[in-house]
DNA sequence: CTGTTAGCGCGTTCAG
DNA sequence: CTGAACGCGCTAACAG
């Protein structure tokens, strides 16, 4: 420890000296007032250091940077976000993290909040409802805002969320009354362009849809019939609402190929689901696309392997985060600020699980 | 607010009630001294009840209940974080969330820790070198330890981690040097099985592994070569390091598939990699399991997928985070306590991609 | 330009 | 059994 002549620093050195003692058995993290000590200047003035205020003259600065870097100087957030009541932290909340769509998700929305020095909580929403009493203390003091992936109109959480006055936003799902910032694709579009290529190439097609509380699954569904019911008014398309899982497509492939008169084509709104399709397809010789089309939604990484090549709708994940991101901490800034809906534009693009690139060119 | 009678809790109500105006514009969250304010009592009653002490009467009790129910009480974590030096927050450090074999990981981690009321802060390690420095600043106070899934001998993360005595855990990896606490399955004898597996069939194997820097691939290639070579004098098989991806198994395959004399056989030390040789096997036309063998390692869910149907090596995931959070938070209450590494068992899972499971009968 | 002071909300002595 | 007082480590307002 450095010895120096102090004016007053006198009292700021025996609490240094205390801690140096008492830390024999336990020692604890430097402090800022350790550093100070350490430089003979007040505590105060390493915070400004710290803060990056102009109004120190450079000859301390060095002198408490040099103490920073000797003593491996370490901010406590904990105290810092008592002080401030902003903990650079935000919570992602997703219900399913194992659906491959989501890691995706959150991988963007980690870089996208790492670009702005907020570090990220990842809540998983999928257990059991008494959780909801630790997600609320998780929000109180804990986080300055959340991100929600998986909305759905009764999530406990969400409500919560609300009656905290929690900044939120919601990214890929929305809710019908607009009363958080959300950031979507243009799903009703997604599902548009499914249902025009099918129709365009002269499908009959099945849609497997995940649960209707998902504003997604009716989005994308509700896209797909309305443009088919529009030009065709025909029996509408079989449709059945069920979850996100692989199993799900598994399960709708099986009924829709025992039907008398199957369906040629099966339009999942999602990548995981008609994974499940073109599994079970396989499983039952079903020729896909010869006898067989699939299509899914979200063009996960996997979509593009050659064992899967799965036609489907793409959507701007990376900036999808991003911009929820921006969103998130625009309220957080200003909680009063009006609310914002960003819609992303969707793109279909086709693989083998539909009939070629060069077929499919005749889709518009 | 409630108006009772007070002995003494009037300079507490005093404070209660400034909150109140002053709150006007920007309602600030509960705080306990409100709760006492409007219990009548004080603060430290209130913390007594909030830590379930049994040094309260009945009657206090039922009373500071009923505020702290009415008035819709939060505790406050990051003042609860300063006071105790305990933030019950773990930080989970991850490499690549979009590699599928972590979110399994990483929702196994969620489970252990919600059990035991711990939060998760995921830390997605691919980023940037600079990170490190948030990193250093996330451990210090935000977090009581932290999980690391993709630790590697020169991991800047790690080495932060040991600098600043924070607890650590590795989980699926190990170091050389056993510093820290460890669990992993039994990677060289996973290795083994397979080499048992193909050399039993009598295939001609090549082995892709990952990179020489993480100790599954070197174990598992290891378990493999080992066998091979002790039962068997003629020329170790090809083995080449590569990453964890899916495109360097592409990548492997295309070039065993070009050689003069081509393996029957791929291992791959993960099943990320394993797809990517299967997709490139598909491409080429080299029909699956004829004329080439395919083993992954981990059995993922989607190995389990009827368009994958990846032969590959198990590993008891959930136990392994359950064991990962239990021995960490065991080292959260005593940083000196000996360093354990934990061991389970790995299993060899027969599909597709290998000979039917009809077959394999004769593996053992 | 710098030091002193006052809390942020909570847990924990120490008196009574 | 309960209340007053203190301090965790930090930021910010106020003096000088």
């Amino acid at each position: 420890m450095v010895h120096r002549d102090l004016p007053d620093g006198l009292s700021s050195i025996a609490v240094y000296c205390i801690r140096m003692h008492r830390s024999s058995g336990q020692r604890r993290p430097v402090s800022s007032v350790d550093v100070a000590a350490h430089a003979g200047v007040s505590q105060a003035t390493v915070s400004r250091v710290l803060a990056g205020k102009d109004n120190v003259s450079s000859k301390t600065r060095q002198t408490v940077l040099a103490s920073l870097e000797e003593l491996g100087y370490q901010p406590n957030l904990s105290a810092r976000a008592l002080k401030t009541q902003r903990t650079s932290t935000i919570a992602v909340v997703v219900a399913d993290i194992t659906n491959p769509f989501y890691p995706e998700l959150v991988e963007a929305l980690s870089a996208a909040l790492a670009e702005r020095d907020q570090m990220m909580i990842l809540w998983n929403d999928a257990s059991t409802p008494e959780d909801d009493v630790a997600l609320a203390g998780m929000m109180q003091g804990l986080v300055d805002g959340a991100v929600f992936a998986t909305a759905t109109e009764e999530s406990l959480a969400l409500r919560r969320a609300r009656s905290l006055e929690l900044p939120v936003v919601l990214v890929n799902r929305r809710l019908d009354q607009e009363s958080f910032d959300s950031v979507t694709s243009d799903n009703e579009n997604g599902g548009r362009l499914v249902a025009e290529y099918f129709r365009n190439h002269g499908r009959r097609p099945a849609v497997i849809a995940g649960p209707r509380t998902a504003s997604t699954s009716r989005s994308r569904a509700a896209g797909f019939l309305d443009y088919w019911e529009s030009t065709d008014p025909s029996p509408s398309p079989i449709i059945e609402y069920a979850d996100f899982s692989h199993q799900s497509g598994v399960a709708f492939c099986e009924k829709m190929m025992n039907l008398d008169d199957p369906p040629d084509a099966i339009f999942a709104t999602n990548d995981l689901t008609a994974f499940g399709v073109l599994d079970q397809a396989r499983r039952m010789n079903v020729a896909v696309p010869q006898d067989l089309w699939v299509v899914g939604y979200d063009d996960i990484e996997m979509a593009g392997w050659k064992s899967l090549d799965l036609t489907t709708v793409a959507q701007p994940t990376a900036q999808m985060a991003e911009s929820a991101v921006e969103l998130l901490l625009e309220r957080v800034d200003d909680l009063a600020k009006g609310i914002a809906s960003v819609r992303f534009a969707s793109e279909l693009i086709i693989r083998g699980s539909t009939a070629s690139a060069r077929f499919a060119g005749r889709a518009e």
